[in-house]
DNA sequence: TTGACAGGCTAATCCAGTTTAGCTTAGACT
DNA sequence: AGTCTAAGCTAAACTGGATTAGCCTGTCAA
């Protein structure tokens, strides 16, 4: 790799100047125009590229920043790469994107690596990490942001969609479409997304005063348990006409389960779930969901990171 | 941050020893268990993490890696940076994964960021990507690899599966149906990957002595380019009973044209797709698949990196 | 009583940039 | 003649580890 050294040595200039007129701080520290021209072409004849490693760790800071997320194979979390991602890079930071796979150990581990690695700053999905990490991440000093979900009773910011108000926006539109008796199928209450997306939902049909809604709380966010539930759903006499599903796999799910049993989408029952499914137009799924901007909550978490950071 | 040095200070030893104690070199370097003791507790007590920045500086290593792809809305290549992470990690290295969304300036900028951030290896899909940047690349003897595609002319080491191979799976498995006539909608030229898929198609055609097929080259392989291809494919007399799709939003646009068409699958048209569709199976999509084993791919290209690093 | 060796440690150097604090020379001005 | 200033550059320090070379003391054998 070629130096600023060398570029000093070729020309017979300090290493100093050098950096002066690759940094562009000539306009300060007067050089002459002749020795800027002199400079650059060597460089470029030389094909000099600065390392951003020496910088990092003069400056002690890495322009650097990671994303920890649970699930890459979700569109929803390979949308906010993209956007923080682009955000990252506009701003001239490289994004280390990381799959914990919502694994306490891995998630650990992760962590502790980019802390070695000194990033500048840090944005995760925190699922099984405890205020513990969290508050000790904070003492560090380390600009630190949450996502989409957040650990109770730690004071650390998070960027994310209004859940309750998702929730909210498709009872209203069911109920809107005259179809009141609307099943909930709702994931895991230790996660936090879905504590809020309950909540919307409850807050929403005590406001409408739905009296005939129906449930379902399943232990994991999976297509498998909301077909499970589904079914069961389906079971119940009267029968509901409108089912809100808490995530895209649970959609599918559930879109399973309604085909399996032979009903009619929307005619017989009327679908809105949580979470776009890219292909819904493609495949013709006769579904409604909620969107979120995906994209724009990656690029809002490394803006409002940038902020913290500096 | 605390340093080593701050360790030293407190129990009154030198920087030496403590990182001998740290590194585990104290089997090399005769220094008292009580000492080891005492440096490890203090280490541990000041919360103590090693920085992975100046150990990168001095060793001129920073046990990081670059996987730069085209499209992270893809499954296939979520898949591959998802096992490509895990095995990173493995081995204590960190993986930055760069969507540079096939765009050449982007592509080039990413590239050039990674090489500055002193990444010690770099996983490439070179969509745009000429010899001459890969040639550079080279020249600056940074390990490097080429993923799921190969510039043509440039002895760089590539990891993909065999496209040619997967191509006469798909033919083979529609002849074995006896479904001869098969329409085949591919990518474009320009992209090596289709290339392949299309060489394969033609070689499986003429073993098995096909007479009546056809093919429908692209200029994008984009949903919408096949519907409409399709379309045109399905006003054709006699009708092909077989299509073969060369990859998944492809494929979902295509079963989009057939649907539109009114036709039954796989009773009228039998339609086989490169690229796995996860939701499948939950959708009830009538397809099969030429599925590539993509965390597989991820796991293989780190690990030949890692063999060309050493 | 010397010298060989082991035990237990340390000083100094290097990595590639950025930055601070100058240093030298020529010409202008007093 | 003296001194002030601007122009155009440079030496040295700093970042946090890893490493190389070696220092000092005590023990034991010849």
């Amino acid at each position: 790799m070629v130096r600023m050294k060398d570029i000093a040595r070729k020309l017979n200039l300090s290493q100093t100047t050098v950096s002066h007129v690759l940094t562009g701080k000539h306009e300060h520290y007067r050089i002459s125009p002749a020795t800027v021209e002199r400079v650059r072409k060597a460089a470029e004849e030389l094909g000099y590229r600065s390392s951003a490693l020496a910088r990092a760790f003069r400056d002690r800071r890495s322009y650097s920043v990671a994303l920890a997320v649970e699930d890459l194979t979700n569109p929803f979390w390979t949308g906010v790469a993209i956007g923080a991602e682009r955000e990252a890079e506009a701003e001239g930071y490289v994004l280390i994107v990381s799959n914990t796979g919502g694994n306490a150990e891995r998630e650990r581990r992760v962590i502790r690596m980019l802390q070695e690695h000194r990033v500048d700053g840090l944005i995760v999905s925190p699922v099984t990490v405890t205020d513990r990490l969290l508050t000790e991440l904070r003492a560090e000093g380390r600009p630190f942001l949450q996502i989409d979900r957040s650990v109770k009773g730690v004071d650390i910011p998070c960027v994310r969609t209004d859940h309750v108000a998702g929730s909210a926006m498709a009872v209203d539109h069911l109920v809107r479409r005259g179809r009141p008796d609307i099943a909930f199928v709702c994931g895991p209450q230790n996660v936090q997304t879905y504590q809020l997306r309950l909540e919307g939902f409850r807050k929403a049909v005590e406001r409408h005063g739905l009296k005939r809604t129906t449930t379902a709380v399943l232990d994991a966010a999976t297509a498998e348990q909301a077909q499970a539930a589904v079914r069961k759903i389906l079971d119940a006499r009267p029968r509901p006409t409108a089912l809100y599903v808490g995530n895209i796999w649970m959609t599918l799910g559930a879109l399973r389960a309604v085909r399996a049993a032979g009903l009619s989408v929307p005619g017989d029952l009327e679908i809105v779930g949580f979470d776009d499914i890219a292909e819904a137009d493609l495949l013709s799924l006769p579904v409604s969901t909620i969107v979120q901007d995906v994209e724009a909550i990656g690029r809002e978490s490394f803006r409002t990171l940038l902020k913290l950071m500096s």
